[in-house]
DNA sequence: TAGATTGTTAATCGATTAACAATC
DNA sequence: TAGATTGTTAATCGATTAACAATC
């Protein structure tokens, strides 16, 4: 039980991820099942689209790269939403799964740091179609303050506070160098953001009850190179590769 | 679109990872800590920086964010490369981790689809530093067929298969819509690609042997946006947040 | 020696998987 | 009823963590 005003700053309970936090109902999700959720919701899109209405746990999980043992396992924890000897509505499904993760409604969204890749997530079109509104753009470059990108201004970065107060946005994106990501991080969770997807490559440091995740480009890229030095033997080190 | 015949599922679990292939040495190294051994690189590289010649596991955790016991334990699977009552050497400790992973040198990388997102790709300095160099942009758009980006001049894609043999490419990164993805990663592996970076939002199948990874920014945010649905109880869904 | 910190053990926790009873 | 497929159980596997003996 927490009687948390909801207010600015909101420095949310303690725990978030773990209990504490009251919960609608008493439904404890997995983190590994969490993660994947996205993913069937995803999956049941394309189904849609191609005018399947229903699918078995196999299809879906065909559809989705995981094993159907695994997905019904992940789906149970949501409730019973399919039908013994039939399958699931994929529709019904894609409702449950949208409503479980919160992207039934669009969550306002900011992006800081307007370069290359700011500039790319501004223009990333899959944002609306899943359940995130791009609100904002900020960056601290005056020189860029007069530019226009996918549509919306860009704004000086001391206009945050003014922003996520307005339009009530709870998730911030961090597309700067390594160097102000933790700057911006901790200007964002006191303007009262307490969600933070940064692509910075630093670690950065928040309060408890804000979370952070972390998508880093020559982290993913070292991950990949250290199974593929493990695949072909012989030759020095890299450099080798496939001769075909 | 991809209905393609599920030859494998995503990710190329076990099979890959473990055994079959030869290893130069029998170390087992479990993937958690796999994908780790980046985010200690980085710190270590960050403290050369600082004129930092020595650490602790405690100092190292907490630069890298994680515990020093977790630390510890994915240390010692490389081996014993601290001193007791002293701690690391930070510039040993670091060759060793870059050796294991595999990036004492570079490794030719590719990039196809160079629209917003892969020129951003393509021009993020961190590769080279990171043990990596992106050798060829690819896109099948003529009208990009003249253009420079980040030095590089945007190839067609039919020239795929003669890059990849011409400069011992073993890891590609794909940045088209969902919808080329999966022929994209076909014709990678048909040319010799073997790992591959997939920034498009759709699953695809290669055949085992082929390691892929997936960055999708909007599951990414899909994860943040329930734990933060959670967070903020009472108002209806999103659209809450700071009311200031 | 006394203090510090590693490398490792063992207990715990969480995630995956196969198998199958429930049931449409 | 017979066939199909879910939802759940239980066994297994892998990852995390605290604690501490080894040792600098």
């Amino acid at each position: 039980m927490n009687a948390t005003t909801p207010s600015a700053g909101g420095r949310t309970p303690a725990a978030t991820v773990d209990g504490v936090v009251t919960r609608s109902a008493g439904r404890e999700i997995p983190e590994a099942t969490v993660a994947r959720l996205p993913v069937y919701l995803r999956a049941l899109h394309a189904m849609l689209e191609r005018g399947i209405s229903t699918c078995s746990s196999e299809e879906l999980a065909v559809a989705a790269g995981v094993n159907s043992a695994k997905l019904r396992k992940d789906l149970s924890y949501l409730g019973s939403y399919g039908t013994r000897g039939v399958g699931y509505d994929v529709d019904y499904l894609r409702y449950q799964i949208a409503r479980e993760i919160g992207v039934t409604q669009d969550w306002p969204v900011i992006i800081v740091g307007i370069g290359n890749l700011g500039h790319a997530l501004a223009n990333y079109s899959g944002f609306r179609s899943r359940g995130f509104r791009v609100v904002a753009l900020l960056d601290a470059d005056p020189a860029l303050s007069e530019k226009v990108v996918a549509g919306l201004p860009v704004r000086p970065f001391a206009e945050l506070d003014a922003i996520v107060a307005e339009q009530s946005v709870a998730i911030g994106v961090i597309a700067t160098p390594a160097e102000a990501a933790q700057s911006v991080a901790d200007e964002m969770v006191g303007a009262g953001i307490t969600s933070i997807l940064n692509f910075a490559p630093s670690v950065i440091a928040v309060p408890e009850g804000v979370d952070v995740r972390k998508v880093d480009l020559s982290i993913e890229l070292q991950i990949l190179a250290y199974h593929e030095q493990r695949k072909t033997p012989s030759v020095s080190e890299p450099e080798q590769g496939a001769s075909a």
